[in-house]
DNA sequence: TTGTACGCGTTATCAG
DNA sequence: CTGATAACGCGTACAA
């Protein structure tokens, strides 16, 4: 077993010293071409590679990027992280991952954990528990130390950065449109709680495509799921309440559901009431999961394009950190939603 | 903007040497009570932590796991690396992610990024390049420098080092019994070429369950996709594959299916040829996803316990790597499956 | 009780 | 053309 080699190593047995060494390496022309080709072949056979670390703590960058994220067994999240990982790489960069799990805790550990000089800078989506909270001094605190944030989708106004979302609301608009230009009269939205702020933009579309048609809300048709109904182990529930709704407003032919989980549990429970789906009531979800194209009736979505997400995302942040000049100009990219027409609807 | 503060800042500013502040912050006896606390009261007010690079190099260790894997918008990868961040972070871990996408070029360039002192070891499982190609070098060189390297799932005997697998072979045997027991008479098996070490074992599962109850297996009930089909992009492939079996063998009553995306496909084609599911064929997979979970009719699959594995894998690298004697003490820890019967079988 | 010196692996600067 | 030295931030053995 033969460790890692070292300059100090090479130095040692070509009897040179390690700045020789290191110059020969780097090809600088103030090394004879004679030494340069005895270090360089010494280094190739011994497969020399320079200490990430050592050069990290030496150029003060680690060329390593911090995700954090709510949860990675989820597919939005997933797909952005594949994006994320793919502009990294492209840009010489490494990806360091950590999980807030959906708590406040956790994510502020987790961010004081990497922000201790592990990585450059963070991409992150923040947890539902912090967005309750509404504490976010570790965000802030982040960025006064000098190092960047890009947040995507679930972001927050108070944070000044750099910011990746979709847009919510005309995303969702775009949804209920659909349905109403589909013949829906009884449109129900099943949806998050208000503070998570990707599900208060998505009813605000709901209500703003009513309006734009003439056509009254109905608050028992919006049924907001609290955030504990969201795991899969609480399923039952989530089904209990979606069957509550049907079966006090027997008139629903339309469902926006502003998740994948939602919309699938809502037609499942359709399907239990025996109601043909769409010709009895049409469905739409906001999501770009797999269960949406492989459900049946497969669900006409509005896609969010996680995977392009986490490429802007990396892209603002590696500008970011490589100059140093803009610094005090936040973006928020806005990246198009598209309606995905599958079975679930006419 | 404050940077981050040092200890050669504190030290400045108190006025004493840096090893001093070193030790007051360590709680050192040497230090006396009013220095301590002038130094801890300061570094609090300031808000040092120390610096994770500094610490890697001096210490020679980043408590840092690197994890490769093929592909990360994928149910059964996301677990895994859910199981490895969970025992990662309790025991005081970070978690480094490099995707391969499948292919012996990203595996080996992101392994090498990673190996050059960015982290401790690995936890990986190998993509389908690889194992293609039958090229493990970069493993050989990885471990014979040190780094200890876990595999999990798609492993490979070649290679000596611990790993994690599940029992495909008995696993698919579970799946195929109760195909048996449920009166199936043809079962055919969807499965990859044999070079996918699962997709093998998964399959020799199947013949042994067949000849254990004296059923003579038929090659035309075998059906093993190319790589190629996998990915979402070629599923109309995949589907008239799948189609052409059944056209072919009308007499199949059972599928088994070695992953999640074959089972439901194969699902879909037989409602599409007006087959009721699970009267006239039933199905099993073998997968943890959630497509399963929420097809329709719901799939009877084969658990593999994917966050588990991660667990595992995670416990064994950390073990290994905090306990330098039990070097070359290699271990295959195996997950027992579990047959989640839903409603694609009687 | 406090401070100095060293080393982790690297590169840049400056001296020889 | 080559080498010594300093610095990145930290901890620790040893000296004062």
């Amino acid at each position: 077993m033969k460790r890692k080699i070292t300059l100090k190593q090479i130095a040692r047995e070509l009897d040179v010293s390690i700045s020789t060494v290191s110059k020969a390496l780097r090809n600088s022309a103030e090394i004879s071409d004679d030494t340069k080709q005895k270090v360089q072949a010494f280094a190739k056979l011994y497969n020399y590679r320079p200490n990430n670390i050592a050069l990290s703590l030496k150029n003060r960058k680690t060329k390593t990027i911090g995700i954090i994220i709510p949860e990675i067994v989820h597919y939005f999240f997933a797909k952005v992280i594949r994006g994320i990982e793919l502009v990294a790489n492209r840009r010489g960069y490494n990806v360091i991952i950590g999980l807030s799990n959906e708590s406040f805790n956790k994510e502020v550990i987790n961010m004081e954990m990497l922000a201790n000089g592990s990585i450059d800078g963070f991409v992150l989506s923040i947890s539902k528990d912090t967005l309750a909270q509404q504490d976010y001094h570790h965000f802030y605190e982040t960025i006064n130390q000098g190092m960047p944030i890009v947040m995507f989708d679930r972001v927050v106004n108070e944070v000044n950065c750099d910011k990746v979302i979709v847009d919510d609301l005309k995303g969702s608009k775009k949804a209920v449109n659909k349905l109403i230009e589909n013949g829906c009269k009884n449109i129900a939205i099943i949806t998050t709680k208000d503070y998570v702020s990707v599900g208060k933009l998505r009813t605000q579309g709901y209500l703003e495509a009513l309006e734009d048609h003439g056509i009254e809300p109905q608050s028992d048709l919006i049924l907001k799921i609290v955030e504990e109904l969201d795991s899969e182990d609480h399923l039952e529930d989530l089904e209990a309440e979606i069957e509550q709704l049907f079966k006090e407003n027997k008139k629903i032919d339309g469902v926006f559901a502003v998740n994948e989980l939602y919309a699938l549990t809502a037609m499942k429970i359709a399907r239990k009431l025996k109601k043909k789906i769409p010709e009895d009531i049409q469905f739409i979800g906001f999501t770009d999961g797999v269960l949406s194209k492989h459900a049946t009736p497969s669900l006409t979505t509005v896609s969010q394009h996680a995977q392009t997400m986490g490429e802007q995302a990396a892209e603002l942040l590696i500008d970011k950190l490589e100059n140093e000049d803009d610094e005090e100009n936040y973006q928020t990219v806005v990246i198009e939603t598209e309606l995905i027409e599958r079975e679930s609807t006419k």
